[in-house]
DNA sequence: AATCTTACTTGCGAAATGCAAGTGAAAATG
DNA sequence: CATTTTCACTTGCATTTCGCAAGTAAGATT
């Protein structure tokens, strides 16, 4: 493994500061909600997300969330033109942020997806749990 | 209370999505976390941390957060210069994601504070419940 | 062989960011 | 009580990022 200590200087030492750093922008957690909640592996599926992501933005934070370690690609051995996204550990690791997200806009914004709000606000814990589960298995078979 | 449904329009129904609009850039949840866990209630203090916000972009972003019910400002008695700015009820509701996020760096970026991270980690729900024990007192104290 | 997909790149105008230098009102100072 | 500071911003301007439209190259399909 790569060590990566090239340039990552972050603004302060403070925790949230590196978060924001890494995450703060409009897309970056959309990209990782798609692989995370919908399963999405390929470009083409963030391209054609609700929100419609420009394809150079879609590539530019593709490359910065591999930079970071909190995505990786493979070949796609059934069609040689497809990358396969995977999250890695890192970045399943940020279940817990999106889901505090999602609890906090749906608490206090008009938005949609109550059944997906109401399994959160049901038991939190068992619904990560189901999300590490199912990164697991996907990440054993590919392995 | 004034009905705040001007063109909250967002890109779509998703409250991911709705908070990466609200709070998806690199300075919003640093105000945040400055009046959250450094009880900071001024410009200048903002001004002064340790990020290094510029001073158009400050008052951009309290102005936004302001827009979304985020904060509120209020005169001080003591300086008819200053104004005190507070977090609102949905503010201090950011407080799990604030967390996660912290978690989530220290847990995979080299950072500092370690005695917050610690703290959170060792028992996080009492370390929110401190913090919004400490907002109530603070709010009931300014009302 | 020709066409279509897929994962991008390129160009370019518009918007956001960052820095430095104001500004105006209120408070502190001599 | 005139002068200087402090405070919370604005304004101007150069740089960077964003967003849309239009390519492009390699691999798959027909």
């Amino acid at each position: 493994m790569p060590k990566r200590r090239a340039s990552p200087k972050w603004r302060s030492g403070c925790p949230l500061n590196a978060s924001v750093e890494i995450l703060g922008d409009r897309w970056s957690l959309l990209i990782i909600r798609d692989m995370m909640l919908r399963g999405f592996r390929s470009y083409k599926e963030f391209l054609e997300s609700y929100e419609g992501i420009a394809t150079n933005i879609l590539a530019d934070r593709l490359q910065k969330l591999i930079a970071h370690g909190i995505i990786t690609t493979e070949p796609d051995p059934s069609d040689g033109r497809k990358l396969i996204y995977s999250l890695t550990a890192k970045g399943i690791d940020l279940a817990p942020v999106l889901t505090e997200m999602v609890l906090w806009a749906a608490a206090h914004e008009e938005t949609d997806n109550r059944p997906l709000v109401l399994q959160m606000q049901k038991d939190k814990e068992q619904f990560l749990a189901a999300i590490r589960h199912r990164w697991a298995e996907q990440t054993a078979r590919s392995t």
